[in-house]
DNA sequence: AGCCAGGCTCTCG
DNA sequence: CGAGAGCATGGC
C-alpha cells in the first residue's frame, strides 16, 4: 500500500529527521540512503513502512509505504505517526511570523526554513529515551538506548532493511534490572524504566490518555512517577505532545543555546531561561527547537560545543 | 586521571 | 518550598 501526503506550511523533510541520527543509531527510527523507516503495531501485528520525499521546503512531498499489508487500518496508524514525527501539526507559519519581531529568532529562521521538531508518536518511547538522556551526553544515550531497543524491541523486515519496535510495556515491565545493567544503564535507571513499564503494564498509568490533559495535569502525573522529574516532564509535553507553550528550561543543552544567543556565552539560569523563553508565549517549543538547532548550525562551523 | 554529560532523589534549613 | 549534596555510568 501506498499514500502520500502534503505539508501544511514549510518543511525540510532531511532537516527534520536528522536528528535520528545526530547521536548516533536509532534501532526504531532508521534513516538510510534518504529513506525513512519504522513500524506501527495495528491489532496486534507490526507493520514495518518507509517514508521518502520529494520537492523543495515550500512543495515537500511525502510516499508512505507498506510493503505487503492490505489493511486500511494499518496505512492509517502509519499516516497518524508520519504527521507526528514530522511535526506536521504545528504551525509553522505562526511561529515564523512571531520569529520576525525577535532578532535571534529572525535571523535563524531562513537558516533552518522549514525544519519542525519531530514529535515522537509513542509516549513510552518518548519517556524511556529520556530517562536514557538523563544526567550523560546524548552520544551515550543513543548508545545505551539503541541496545535496550535491539535486546527487548521485535524486530520487522522493511525494504530489506531490519527495524525494531520499540519495546512495549509488557516486554519492558518483565525486563530484569541486570539486563538493563549489562546494556550500561544505572541501577537506578533500570528501576525507573522498569517501574514505568509496569505501571503500564498493569493499567495503573494511561499514558495515551495525558495526550488529552492539560500541561499541568502532564506535569503532575509523570513527575509522581519515580524517575521522572520537572525536566523529563516537559521534554515529554514539548517533543511527545507537541505543547507549544512548554520550555524545558533546566536542560543543559537548552540553557547553553540561551547563553549563546542572548548572553554573550555565559551559561544562564534555569530561572533566566525561562522568563525569556515564557514571553514566547504558545511559541516556546518552536522557538526552542530553532535555537537548538541553530546552535549545532554553528557549532558545525566553529567547532564549539553541542 | 579527572572533568564533564540535554537529571533525579533525598535531606535539611 | 528551595538549595545542596550525593549519586552512577561512560566518553574524551
Amino acid at each position: 500500500m501506498e499514500a502520500t501526503l502534503a505539508a501544511p506550511g514549510p518543511l525540510d523533510v532531511s532537516r527534520t529527521l536528522a536528528r535520528f541520527h545526530l547521536w548516533g543509531e536509532d534501532p526504531a527510527n532508521r534513516l538510510a540512503d534518504g529513506v525513512f523507516r519504522r513500524a506501527v503495531r495495528v491489532q496486534g501485528r507490526w507493520h514495518g513502512y518507509e517514508l521518502r520525499w520529494a520537492g523543495g521546503p515550500d512543495d515537500a512531498r511525502l510516499t508512505l509505504r507498506l510493503p505487503g499489508a492490505r489493511s486500511a487500518r494499518a496505512m492509517d496508524a502509519a499516516l497518524a505517526e508520519v504527521r507526528q514525527i514530522c511535526g506536521l501539526e504545528l504551525d509553522l507559519p505562526a511561529f515564523y511570523q512571531a520569529a520576525r519581531r525577535e532578532p535571534v529568532l529572525g535571523a535563524l529562521v531562513p537558516r533552518l526554513y522549514g525544519l519542525r521538531p519531530t514529535l515522537m508518536p509513542q509516549p513510552l518511547e518518548m519517556l524511556v529515551g529520556a530517562v536514557c538522556a538523563q544526567q550523560v551526553n546524548l552520544r551515550f544515550a543513543f548508545t545505551v538506548r539503541a541496545r535496550l531497543v535491539r535486546g527487548f524491541g521485535t524486530p520487522v523486515a522493511v525494504g530489506g532493511h531490519t527495524v525494531y519496535a520499540f519495546p512495549d510495556a509488557e516486554r519492558l515491565a518483565r525486563a530484569q534490572a541486570r539486563q538493563l545493567r549489562a546494556m550500561q544503564f544505572t541501577v537506578r535507571k533500570a528501576e525507573y524504566i522498569i517501574g514505568l513499564a509496569r505501571q503500564v503494564a498493569s493499567g495503573a498509568l494511561d499514558l495515551d490518555a495525558l495526550r488529552g490533559r492539560p500541561n499541568d495535569e502532564v506535569m503532575r502525573t509523570l513527575t509522581a512517577i519515580r524517575g521522572f522529574g520537572r525536566w523529563t516532564a516537559e521534554w515529554f509535553l514539548a517533543r511527545s505532545l507537541g505543547r507549544g507553550d512548554v520550555c524545558p528550561a533546566g536542560d543543559l543543552g537548552v540553557r547553553k543555546a540561551f547563553g549563546h544567543f542572548f548572553g554573550r556565552g555565559r551559561l544562564p539560569s534555569e530561572a533566566s531561561v525561562r522568563r525569556r523563553a515564557a514571553a514566547w508565549g504558545s511559541h516556546q517549543n518552536l522557538a526552542v527547537h530553532y535555537l537548538l538547532a541553530g546552535q549545532r548550525l554553528e557549532g558545525a562551523t566553529a567547532g564549539g560545543a553541542t
